[in-house]
DNA sequence: TCCCTTACTACACACGTTTGCAGCGCGCCC
DNA sequence: GGGCGCGCTGCAAACGTGTGTAGTAAGGGA
């Protein structure tokens, strides 16, 4: 630490100032004019071995430290990405948000995150403030407001992906879990059950994942000739107190349902509880399947069975679409991938006095 | 949807070019200098109130963006902060990024968001790069290694608040939470329920918030006489899968602890698929308590005592500090929040036939 | 009528890089 | 010995803003 001090104050002539330390300065100390130290900072063949070296040390004994600031205007090139999510405090986002950053980081880039809170208004305000940093792309989960943007951005030859969310037909790239076969699959788990009586408890935020997978519950209904009834759906806020909130509609029904199918595990948490609530035991009484496999889901009362998502994946594959187009690479347009259903305890056959079986 | 289009393209000889319109596109269009752009758009009083409106409406209809970039090379000042995580799948970690970001974004800032996952090597090379960004300020939570650049970046005058970590007697700034007092208080809620034999898991990744909260819940067994037993003593790496380990090791002891303080809620969730998987009633059997009141904890069976942190509360009161530096006004180095025990159903008196109470 | 003030605008430079091009010294070949 | 190429370096322009200062026109007062 203190050795450290020492080698500084040696070059204070330097790093005293107060503006950090600039090319021109490094130049002045080894004699040589600012555009050889521009290269020899970055290994350019055209500078000599010996002033290349002479200069690194320089710089390094300096602190000196480039200017990404300076660099992107010369380049035009920022090697940002702005990420806008819903909320991070989703452990959905979360996850995703974790591939975004690796992959992004692993290739030399950084990214701006900002939260819109799922309000149209400020996803607009938040992509245009990354327009002004001239961001190279923009990932955007759950986009309410794409539309409105994105021809504007596709002029500005801004590489843009949304997660979540297919907007077909536009300058728009997409990666979306394939929402349709996956409920479909995950409810027609509880059909195989033996379930006839299948609630389905969405997210009244009306996001396209939402509206999708309340689609594949429906193909597996319609696929099984069960009838769809629409008191046996209900409407949280993707949130445990609105899964909460929901089920407790649903056990008011004189013939409760004895599968639900949660549009996420946050939901499935909350409905979890109001069972527990109300002496419902899972899943001998009810089944529960929830959607995303986060974290807790081994770890509820009972584990919870529940389709996966490749959250990280998603993440990383959508910095991918970013990397590729700025590198030139042309890319599919929307990458679908595949949810797995993870089978855990939540779910069993339904209980045998089930008066639709007698 | 079609509309905008139009209008764009009445505008293409602004837009249509490669690059984004700049100052001096507008300022050619207004045929004014682009230092008059520049200042009628900041609403400088030294232009008068019809060239100002004139300029605006062309800069708004050519869907001209201000370039951050060149603003922050003309100012020195990027409006940005950077924020180094150890992991932001880490849901506590995830609510205090809500905060930062929200209050920055509030304030007219934007955050660099960087993961390091606990890796010295990778938070230093993060920070260097927000260095190269000239963020106007750092945040850091769970630091491994600020003192290495914390004298370097006090040269360069950039305020570095770390969260979770206390630095005496540097130029840093810290937010964490009385560890301490709150693990004590927690502890002797245990002690006061009539438990003596309290184990602590702790994260054996060596956070400095591990360090605190172990010696608070020694501090509390001593102040009530309960003498301390290395053997009651594990240790998880912070998350469900590391508690529930370090439970499955304290479940083999001769005489199994009554009550167990956790280092984190996260632990907490692990520690009590233990003791499901081992027929161990909570809280008859054994209590539990956590710390930090993730999102999760009303919704465990039971539902989980634990220690509540401000955890968004905190983001925003670092990234106050940072603001407020960054305007001039002096802080407190250190700020210490309070925890809050809240009492759920994880935690009951001991059972009758303890032997140490006969 | 002249000068001074007021209100506005343009000019020019600065910020810290990158990069095309010119220049320069040296050795080699014809 | 002259020309040419090669290896290295410096010059200068550019990127898009902000801003101090000079300049200009109008208006008003003496």
């Amino acid at each position: 630490m203190f050795n450290l001090d020492k080698d500084d104050s040696r070059l204070s002539d330097l790093s005293e100032t107060e503006k950090p330390a600039s090319i021109k300065d490094i130049a002045r100390a080894a004699n040589v004019s600012h555009s050889t130290v521009s290269r020899a900072l970055r290994n350019s063949p055209l500078v000599s071995r010996e002033t290349t070296e002479r200069i690194k040390t320089i710089a390094l004994q300096s602190g000196y430290r480039v200017s990404a600031v300076a660099r992107s205007l010369a380049t035009s090139k920022t090697r940002t990405i702005g990420v806008v999510v819903t909320s991070v405090r989703d452990p959905f986002v979360a996850e995703v948000v974790t591939g975004i950053e690796n992959m992004a980081i692993n290739h030399g880039y950084s990214v701006f995150l900002a939260s819109c809170n799922a309000e149209a208004m400020r996803e607009a305000k938040v992509v245009q403030s990354f327009e002004e940093r001239r961001v190279d792309g923009i990932i955007v989960m759950d986009s309410r407001v794409g539309s409105l943007y994105a021809a504007h951005l596709a002029k500005m030859k801004v590489p843009i992906v949304l997660i979540n969310k297919f907007r077909t037909g536009e300058f728009l790239y997409s990666v979306a879990i394939d929402n349709l076969t996956a409920s479909r699959d995950a409810t027609a788990y509880l059909i195989q059950l033996g379930h006839t009586r299948i609630a389905y408890i969405g997210d009244r935020d009306g996001f396209q994942s939402d509206t999708d997978r309340f689609g594949g519950y429906r193909q597996a209904l319609e696929h099984a000739d069960i009838p769809f009834q629409p008191h046996l759906v209900a409407h949280g806020d993707g949130k445990p107190e609105g899964g909460e909130e929901a089920m407790g509609q649903l056990l008011k029904l004189p013939e409760r349902p004895t599968g639900i199918f949660c549009f996420n595990d946050m939901s499935a948490l909350g409905v979890l509880r109001a069972l527990r609530t109300h002496n419902v035991r899972v899943p001998e009484d009810i089944s529960i399947v929830g959607f995303d496999d986060l974290f807790f889901a081994p770890y509820t009362e009972p584990s919870l069975t529940t389709v996966r998502q490749p959250k990280e994946h998603m993440g990383r594959l959508a910095t991918e679409i970013v990397l590729k187009l700025l590198s030139g690479t042309s890319c599919e347009y929307n990458v679908k991938v595949q949810g797995e259903l993870v089978v855990r305890e939540s779910t069993a056959p339904p209980p045998r006095e089930d008066p639709h079986l007698i």
